[in-house]
DNA sequence: CGAATAAAAAAGAACGTTCATTCTTTTTTA
DNA sequence: TAAAAAAGAATGAACGTTCTTTTTTATTCG
C-alpha cells in the first residue's frame, strides 16, 4: 500500500519533469534522458510507467487537461441564470490560467503542435461538455448568439491562453489585464 | 542576375520545406537532413544560406510573419471610420488564416513554442503597429473600449487562429464558421 | 519474530539510429 | 581558369530504447 503510493509518486514526478522540460525547451527538449534526470530516476525506469515517449506525452496531456476541466467546473452552482454560471466557469478558468501557469502554458503549447495524438486531443475535449450544454441552454433562452460552440469557445475561453502567455513572458505588466473588464469583453462577444 | 534569382529560389525552397515539415511533425520533425531532401538540396547547402537550424527557424518565422502583416494591411483605405478600417483588416486576416493555411498553421505553432527567439518574436510584432494605432484612434473617439492592446488582440484576432485550426483539422465542417457573424462577435467584444 | 528467498523495481551501461554540423571533393558559374 | 556553389561523406554527440545487473520489496518458513 505504501509501495503503491511510492509508485504513483514516481509516475507523478516523471509527468511533472516532462511538463517542465517541455515548457522550457519544447517537445524535443524533453529528451528521455533529461526527463529521467529531472525526476531523479534512471532512463530505463521511465519504461516501467510509460510505453514510450509518445505515451508519456499523451498521458501528460490527458492528465493536465483533466486537471484543467476539474478546475473549470469547480464549485459550480447549476441553479442559477446562464450568465451567472458562465461567469463562474470563466473565472475558474481564468484562475487556472493565471495561477497554474506551468500547466496552462503546457496546454497552450499542445493546442497547436502535431505531436499530441488527435485521438488524445478528442478525449481531452469531452471533459468540456458541461460548458457546451450551458451554451446550448443559453441559446434556447435566447440570451446567447446562435453560433457554433467552436466560435463561442474561440471568443470567450481561447483568448485567455493568449493573455496568460503574454503576461507570463512579461510582455505586458501584470496589472494590464483587468479580469472584470476582460470577462465583459468575452460576454459581449457572445451575448445576444 | 539570373544567378541571384536561382539563389533566392533555393533559399525560398528551403524555407518552404521547413514550413511543411514543421507543420507535419513539429520542430524536431524538421531535421536538417529532411529539410534538405524536401528542398532537393544537400544538407551542407543549407549552411550557405543559414547560419544554423535556429537561424533557419528564425528567418522562416520572420518571413511568414511579414507575409501575414502585409496581407493584413493590404488595400486598406485609411480615410474611413475606425470600424470600417478595422473590418477591412479583420477580413484580410481571416482571408489569410483560411486561405494560406500552411502559413497560418505554422504561425500558430510558433505562438506557443519556446523554440522561436523572443527577440525574433518581438520584431514580428512590430509589423502590427498600424492596427494598434487604429485601436488607439478608436479609443480616442470613444467607440472602442479602453482595454490594453493585448486584450483587444486576444478577443478579435487571436480567436481566428483557433477557428482556422479546428477547421483545418476538420473538427468542424467548413460551413460552421460564418465569417460575418464571427466578425460581429469580434467587434462586439471591443466596441463600447 | 527474523532469516531466506523469490519477484518486482530500478539502475546504469550499451544499442543502433539519427541529429546538426563540418570537411573534402566535385560541379557550376563568371 | 579562378572563384563560388553545391554535393556527399564523415564527424561526434544525443536520441529513444533495451539489455544486464543490482537493489529493493514482499512473502515464506524456521
Amino acid at each position: 500500500m505504501l509501495k503503491l503510493q511510492k509508485s504513483k509518486d514516481k509516475k507523478q514526478a516523471l509527468l511533472k519533469a516532462t511538463l517542465l522540460l517541455v515548457n522550457d525547451a519544447g517537445f524535443q527538449g524533453a529528451s528521455m534522458a533529461k526527463v529521467a534526470k529531472v525526476a531523479n530516476v534512471s532512463p530505463a525506469t521511465i519504461y516501467l510507467y510509460f510505453e514510450n515517449k509518445q505515451d508519456l506525452i499523451n498521458q501528460l496531456y490527458l492528465n493536465v487537461k483533466e486537471e484543467f476541466s476539474k478546475s473549470a467546473f469547480n464549485g459550480i452552482d447549476m441553479d442559477q441564470p446562464v450568465k451567472k454560471i458562465f461567469e463562474q466557469i470563466w473565472f475558474n478558468i481564468a484562475d487556472f490560467k493565471f495561477n497554474e501557469v506551468e500547466e496552462a502554458q503546457f496546454l497552450s503549447q499542445c493546442d497547436n503542435t502535431p505531436l499530441v495524438d488527435e485521438a488524445c486531443r478528442a478525449e481531452g475535449l469531452n471533459h468540456l461538455q458541461p460548458l457546451l450544454d450551458l451554451w446550448l441552454r443559453g441559446q434556447e433562452e435566447g440570451i446567447i448568439k446562435p453560433l457554433s460552440p467552436y466560435v463561442l469557445y474561440a471568443f470567450t475561453i481561447y483568448p485567455m491562453a493568449f493573455l496568460m502567455n503574454k503576461q507570463t513572458k512579461s510582455h505586458c505588466p501584470s496589472d494590464t489585464i483587468k479580469l472584470k473588464e476582460t470577462f465583459q469583453a468575452a460576454w459581449d462577444s457572445i451575448k445576444v
